[in-house]
DNA sequence: TTGCCAAGTGGCGGGGGCCTCCGTATCGTA
DNA sequence: TACGATACGGAGGCCCCCGCCACTTGGCAA
């Protein structure tokens, strides 16, 4: 990302963070940087050097990717259907979080060390998203007291739990739906909520 | 638990397994195996003697308060309203879950690699959920699709992707009221559901 | 073009962790 | 008490992460 850098350098950071992307695919986000700084055929320490800690390795990884959520993102503000328009991209990066390895790791432990930097994942996406539920908010079709960090939390949750298993995809898929809509059969927002009311869930 | 052991057999058994819980306690479920045996007095073979696998720890670790969780679940069957019980139950998981480092781990990961084994904390909860579900269901209070793995997976989600947060028991609370009563506000259950079988989510 | 020097590199050693093997100490019993 | 089965634990192998430091290399100025 550094302009100012040696041209060597710059081939070293796009060469591992190449590898790197492989590697987090095959192994999830606890890969083994000192296999990834050697099948680049570089020395663990320059890995550590253009990406100290593995927090900063996993961001450059899905960045890309995360970017272009975030277009995607931008794209649906403008959609007819706010409601549709969210639950669209919550579908998308729900697709995304289950099927790349380590992406949910990612977004679930940044911000946690750091004091919410700013390229972390979560708070990009959260940029991203949050457009798109305040339209959805302001059409009245999602609660307003949901918020962007709610629903990176409970898309990043489902990955989460669903990771390694045969199917993770439509798991997550299912789980997501359920979410949405809420455990509930249709027809009993009522009942349902005045019961949860009282049972404090 | 087995019967015909030596006596020092048992008594290190109780010891690794006390250990255990506090280290799993204060560093979750990648607590070290090998700090765990210096701890106790022993030597590292014979925590793994003893379980094999750091799943088989964190087993014996939260198997006692999972058995407590699933004697809360059977009082709960004659509970007057099957939705609140269910709820409730869901609460009281929930927040076990988001205080007790290591859990959620234990909860996603087991059922992975072993065939289903019996006593995976997993499919002994989900044996205790079922009947409270069921009868939830059959009140009419919870859509018929849902299944006991469902619910742990969206609880053992939220309680993954809230891990390590400030506030983590309340932050999952939230997320599980979310969860249940859907994202949506409510009174909308009709349009909702039609939307949503309309985009796929 | 040449030479200089900081930026960049990579190997090495220390600290840990996980796992297996195997000689040895201990328990329970005859 | 003596013996055999059972359980123990240390050592060694392998991998990983991290920091240090002497060395190389790329880019700029003369």
């Amino acid at each position: 990302m550094p302009d100012r850098q040696r041209a060597d350098a710059r081939r070293n950071y796009a060469r591992i963070l190449a590898v790197a992307e492989q590697e987090v695919a095959a192994h999830g986000a606890d890969a083994s940087l000192e296999r990834i700084a050697r099948l680049a055929g570089v020395g663990s320490a320059t890995v550590r050097r253009h990406f100290p800690g593995r927090r900063a390795l996993l961001q450059a990884v899905f960045s890309e990717r995360i970017e272009s959520l975030c277009a995607h993102a931008e794209s649906l503000t403008e959609a007819p259907e706010p409601r549709a328009a969210l639950l669209e991209w919550l579908g998308a990066l729900t697709d995304y979080s289950a099927s790349a390895r380590g992406m949910a790791e990612a977004l679930a432990q940044d911000g946690l060390d750091d004091p919410s930097h700013e390229s972390a994942c979560a708070v990009v996406l959260a940029r991203g998203l949050e457009p798109l539920l305040r339209r959805a908010a302001e059409a009245g079709a999602v609660a307003r007291d949901v918020t962007a960090g709610d629903l990176l939390a409970l898309v990043t949750g489902i990955a989460l739990a669903t990771e390694g298993r045969p199917e993770a995809a439509v798991e997550a898929r299912r789980l997501l739906e359920l979410t949405v809509r809420g455990v509930s059969p249709e027809g009993l927002a009522g009942k349902r909520t005045r019961e949860a009311a009282a049972t404090r869930v």
